[in-house]
DNA sequence: TCGCCTCGAGTTCC
DNA sequence: CTCGAGGCGA
């Protein structure tokens, strides 16, 4: 605690020293141990005292950060070394051929050692500080000439204003600026909220929030700053990458991580490593790694060509965005009749597949977007996974308004809207696309798992006429079957075989299977722990909501389902196919070592199945769930995990691999 | 009543 | 994976 009665210089100077401090905990080691309004608490006390002490003021101040001047108006700089980019490259083949490159121009009997950090997808900035003080900051630009945005990088917290003694007499640093995902989703939800467009991801945000005319905005955007090189260093200049990093911590200056390898071989698997079990957990956003020779005599050897330097690689990751143009919205039907829109684009190559279609979600959605038919979109695989319209980057001239379609695409039926409801739906039970996306769900592996019955069979018994519900399943024939071009001798036997295993599966597969509304998987299976199949037909909507998780609007669907004819006849009819719906044996180990905990698991799995995980959690007592939340106990992440890690590293959660759950299994 | 936590439903590509 | 929406605790 500072003393009461100190002179207001000591007073100021050890305010200073302490906000200081905060900064870097909160930027340079990511772990603050004051609150935002402690902090701004702080930054308030010392600007009054500079306030009543003009004479006190000092250019260095953390309070010149929100000095709420106005920015320069982005003046040209020109750099004085110029700032090149490195070459980029996308795959194996050109690095070991960059690598060879690099050994053949070394002077025979050396060797280079490869320094590799992440490639942080931001925007490059050039600071000088001369005798240790921050003097100016520039954008790249175009490399030769860059502007200058001085008063915003004064608002960044992660960039020293003053460097301690022993710092170089003059340091052009160079760095990335950028922003983490969190801050960015902040920054969006603030944005939306004031009515502007929000940034479409963090480095258009980071930019923006640098290039802003009223600096007290760039000071509200958290913006970081990680150090990756330098153009002139006066005065003690180290002698490779990896020792210029160790000076930049020494001097309080956030440098970008590193990791040095002497083969090439050793780079790339790292490069693949490094994409599912670093990246996720950085929370920003990294579009490759850059390989640097680390030697600086040895890059000075290797120079450079007229647009690059020899000694550097940027070895980077597939984009993850591309943009394409909408030719043409399509109408799918669901299981429950909702009409879900999907843009039809021009085949275009993103994140490793070529996507020709993307799901629009809901009209909602086409609104927000203020989508035409012929516009310029940018396509995201989201979770590099599904494909997304994250935006339009160019209106068509005459484009096509995309409207709901008033007749069911499929059987014509009309289409309807409930108030209150998103969705549109097709209203007619027996529609055929319904009646298709209903066997594929009752086949699904979750519900009766019935591995035949795909896609390609199902379209065929449905326009055949041979199956009309879930129920004519139990009675195919085997010459019906070999009737279908689709089916030969042998795959009609296997699927005839995999109907009749379906017939013992429990009654938490069979109720999800039936695609009662409101029930899925878990709601199924919490169902079948209460109630046998009578008991369910004769539940009224009070013993039906005594189940937790189920509430009026759930047992009022469930118990409609039972009550209604179809529904009664065709439990009846799966009855006398000899389904058995037998209860689901709950076969809890002793002791039930994970009781009360809650797993998520992520990405992909090697010993087991997602599945087959969950599985044994629930069979120790605990709960295997979709989402991560701060009831989560442990999130066991696989290869390629997703969002769900970042997610989990925003909220505490602890992340486990395969190996450290596995060993938590008795 | 609100906000958090889950679940259900729909979807992509190979 | 993401969105919408139901359930439920605070």
């Amino acid at each position: 605690m500072r003393p009461r009665k100190a002179s207001p210089e000591a007073e100021l100077e050890a305010l200073r020293a302490e906000i200081r401090g905060h900064d870097r905990r909160y930027y340079l080691l990511d772990a603050p141990t004051v609150s935002d309004a402690e902090y701004d608490a702080l930054m308030a006390r010392l600007k009054g005292l500079e306030a009543a002490h003009p004479e006190l003021a000092s250019a260095d101040s953390p309070s010149r950060r929100v000095s709420g001047g106005v920015a320069s108006d982005f003046k040209p700089v020109r750099h004085a070394v110029p700032m090149l980019s490195l070459d980029n490259s996308y795959d194996e083949a050109d690095v070991r051929a960059w690598d060879e490159r690099v050994r053949k121009n070394l002077p025979p009997g050396q060797s280079p050692v490869y320094l590799v950090e992440p490639k942080i997808d931001g925007l490059s900035c050039a600071l000088t500080y001369e005798g240790g003080a921050l003097v100016r900051a520039a954008t790249r630009g175009d490399g030769e000439t860059g502007e200058d945005v001085t008063a915003n990088a004064r608002q960044v917290r992660a960039i020293p204003l003053r460097l301690p003694d022993g710092a170089p007499k003059r340091l052009e640093l160079r760095g990335e600026v950028y922003m983490t995902f969190a801050d960015f989703e902040k920054v969006n939800e603030d944005e939306k909220r004031a009515g502007h467009e929000p940034f479409v991801n963090p480095r258009n945000c980071a930019a923006g929030s640098l290039r802003q005319k009223d600096p007290r905005i760039t000071a509200s955007r958290r913006l970081r700053f990680l150090a990756h090189s330098y153009g002139v260093w006066e005065g003690g200049e180290p002698s490779s990458h990896h020792e210029f990093l160790a000076r930049c911590r020494d001097l309080g200056l956030p440098a970008n991580r590193a990791e040095r390898f002497a083969e090439i071989d050793a780079v790339i698997a790292y490069f693949a490593r490094f994409k599912d079990s670093v990246m996720p957990g950085l929370g920003f956003a990294v579009d490759g790694l850059v390989i640097k020779v680390d030697d600086f005599a040895q890059q000075r050897r290797l120079g450079f060509t007229a647009k690059s330097p020899r000694w550097g690689l940027a070895f980077k990751y597939p984009a993850q965005q591309a943009t394409s143009t909408v030719a043409s919205v399509e109408f799918s039907v669901g299981r429950t009749g909702t009409i879900t829109p999907v843009a039809k684009v021009k085949p275009v190559f993103c994140a490793g597949v070529t996507i020709s279609s993307v799901t629009l979600h809901n009209f909602e959605e086409i609104g927000r977007l203020g989508l035409k038919v012929g516009d310029r979109v940018l396509i995201e695989r989201a979770g590099e996974v599904i494909p997304k319209i994250v935006k339009v980057v160019e209106r068509a001239k005459r484009g096509k308004t995309i409207v709901p379609p008033e007749a069911c695409p499929d059987c014509g039926s009309p289409v309807i809207k409930e108030e209150g409801r998103v969705a549109y739906r097709c209203d007619n039970p027996s529609c055929p696309a319904q009646l298709r996306r209903t066997l594929e769900h009752f086949a699904s592996r979750p519900a009766m798992d019935i591995a035949g019955l795909g896609d390609s069979a199902v379209d065929q018994l449905v326009a055949r006429g041979m199956v009309k519900d879930v129920a004519d399943v139990y009675s195919l024939t085997k010459e019906q079957l070999l009737d279908l071009e689709l089916f030969a001798d042998k795959k009609a036997d296997n699927l005839l075989a995999q109907i009749e295993a379906s017939k013992t599966k429990t009654l938490d597969r069979v109720l999800n299977a039936l695609g009662i509304r409101q029930v899925g998987e878990k709601t199924a299976e919490t169902l079948a722990e209460r109630f046998d199949v009578d008991g369910l037909l004769n539940a009224s909507e009070e013993d039906l909501q005594s189940v937790s998780d189920v509430g009026p609007i759930v047992a009022k669907s469930i118990a409609a389902f039972f009550a209604s004819g179809t529904g009664k006849r065709l439990v009846r009819r799966l009855r006398d196919a000899g389904l058995t719906m037998a209860k689901p044996e709950k076969k809890v180990v002793a002791g039930a070592p994970f009781a009360g905990k809650t797993f998520v698991f992520t990405g992909e799995l090697s010993s087991f199945t997602r599945e087959e995980a969950e599985e044994r959690v629930k069979a120790l007592g605990g709960k295997a769930s979709g989402s991560v939340s701060s009831k989560t106990s442990y999130v066991v992440a696989g290869e390629a995990a997703g969002s769900k890690l970042r997610k989990a590293a925003e909220l505490g959660v602890p992340v486990l691999t395969e190996e450290q759950f596995k060993e938590m299994l008795p």
